[in-house]
DNA sequence: GTCGATTAGTTGACAAGGTCAACTAATGGG
DNA sequence: CCCATTAGTTGACCTTGTCAACTAATCGAC
């Protein structure tokens, strides 16, 4: 039975050890659910009729997972206080179908309210930097805890701002060093890119993609202007985390780059990459690129292939 | 009633968000708790008993938050399936001193091999730099949500590892911009110095601090050779994040420099830093520093004093 | 069509978890 | 010594939630 492993076990009991004071501290807040007259499971009742303009019974005890008789008697709470309307469905004269009624909308004002202003109290104090943190750790944790397939659609690109050149060199140091084995001289190398990026930034000609998902960053490139050709532009540090894998992201970096390559009167983009990292390879050509040069080197304390790859913009 | 800061909302709805998911993922976790015939409530009072040799009922339910009358009841239960053993006290006869039975010890080991299972069986597919990046978010979010004052002592020090001299630039980076207003050429001057630190790392006479709490990256130092002077050392890059404040870190850490300058053989310590940041003045005028010189310049977007502190070592 | 299986919703019975107040017995301060 | 207080117990009761039996409508197969 020697299912756990024991390198788990520190993370184990700080999980653990969360849970218990999470569990203390959702009990009071749901506590009579924000002190109102209503249970916990009453409120999350009127808070899917007020999603939905319409609903059966079953619909909702499926969504929430009640017991059909207890939300028999949730309802014919909220009929009798007039929260909800009821008609027999149409189609099938069994069912009926559930409305929010206006006074059913203004106790969820209330109940929305009171839980906005908790929740306010107990981050109101907080700085915006520390604001971004939270949402951050937040969103790290349910994706690990509720093994949430993150939305693309949830992923947005910006351009960089302060902070975010140190998030690149750590994303990129930690991120080949656990994959590849590569050793540090490669954070220094990414640490001098973003440093010459900072300090000659021509942002007409220049640009960098910060991709967020949920506040986190998830993936970057940059855009440069060649060090010798004018018309030259080189794309550089391209990067998806392991979290947002799988939805195309990689793709949509690069293609943000080759757009605003060519509306910047570019001829040609260039990037140097390496052989082992044949994912980001199936990227670039997807877009347009192909390989020109190759190179063995030794760098990052490993034998490589370096690889020059170009694309001509038309 | 204009309570509610407006910039809050996006946070406060992940806020909600999460909890709502949060409330039904330990509703399903401690369901029946962990299937024994245990309530959660009896769990933390057995937790409770193992966790101390021996209490009283009105502790318990003190700590707990626990009805007497409830908690009464509970100890019943234990007392005849022989979990606890209870004697008067001697002190107070009204009172019974209550202590685990090595049968309860049985229950808590089983509860607890339960419990660890659980939850490994959500951490297990995570990669050691997930777990990490786990166990960090967990502490954020308790130290926001339980207002923890972190402990010194969970603070420690260690040497840098790949991905670390992202994190201080970032940290460099999004700090200072956001404390001072600083521009972003600031970023790029860390990032060019951790790049060189990086490259021209010699690690019998240079090294860097990084400072952890809960895994999380609260602060580091740099102590390097000096660029012209071989029996000078360098100190550089002191920063310590607004969450660990007021621990004495940043004595810590400077600490830590002159002694490695000390025992590497440096004659004399330099730093150079800003008139604005006085509260660093003061740690390095504890720590032995004296300032030398001070010179205005333009930097960071900003008129600044430079000043050059420096220290004998004997 | 019609018959049996299924489904939507309701209802009664009841169990588990928890609160409240009244009670006993011991303590402790004036 | 007396009275207010405290530790712990107990009975009454409430809320939350489950289960199974029930009605009424529907659906699919023949």
């Amino acid at each position: 039975m020697a299912t756990t492993d024991p390198s788990l076990a520190p993370t184990v009991a700080s999980f653990r050890q969360f849970n218990r004071a999470y569990t203390r501290f959702l009990g009071t807040l749901n506590d009579r659910y924000l002190h109102t007259d209503f249970s916990l499971a009453e409120g999350r009742v009127l808070y899917e009729l007020a999603t939905h303009r319409s609903l059966q019974a079953r619909e909702i005890s499926d969504v929430l997972g009640l017991d059909g008789g207890y939300l028999s008697r949730i309802l014919a709470k909220f009929k009798k206080a007039g929260l909800v309307s009821c008609t027999r469905s149409k189609d099938d004269r069994r069912a009926a179908d559930l409305r929010i009624t206006r006074q059913g909308r203004a106790v969820v004002r209330t109940l929305n309210l009171r839980a906005d202003k908790q929740a306010s109290s107990v981050l109101e104090k907080l700085s915006a930097h520390q604001r971004r943190e939270f949402s951050r750790a937040l969103s790290a944790v349910e994706q690990i805890v509720f093994d949430r397939e993150p939305a693309a659609a949830s992923i947005v690109l910006r351009n960089h701002r302060p902070g975010d050149m140190g998030m690149v060199v750590h994303l990129e140091g930690a991120g080949y060093v656990e994959q590849f084995g590569w050793d540090n001289t490669f954070e220094a190398l990414a640490a001098r890119i973003v440093a010459d990026f900072l300090e000659k930034f021509d942002p007409v000609r220049e640009r960098c993609w910060i991709a967020e998902m949920d506040s986190r960053h998830v993936g970057h490139v940059f855009l440069v202007q060649h060090p010798e050709r004018h018309d030259t532009a080189k794309l550089r540090l391209l990067y998806v985390d392991p979290a947002a894998r799988g939805m195309g992201l990689g793709q949509k970096l690069v293609d943000e780059c080759v757009q605003f390559a060519r509306n910047a009167g570019y001829r040609k983009i260039t990037l140097w990459t390496q052989g082992i990292l044949t994912a980001a390879h199936r990227i670039y050509q997807a877009a347009g690129f192909r390989l020109m040069r190759e190179e063995p080197h030794h760098s990052f304390g490993k034998d490589l292939v370096g690889q020059t790859w170009e694309m001509e913009l038309v």
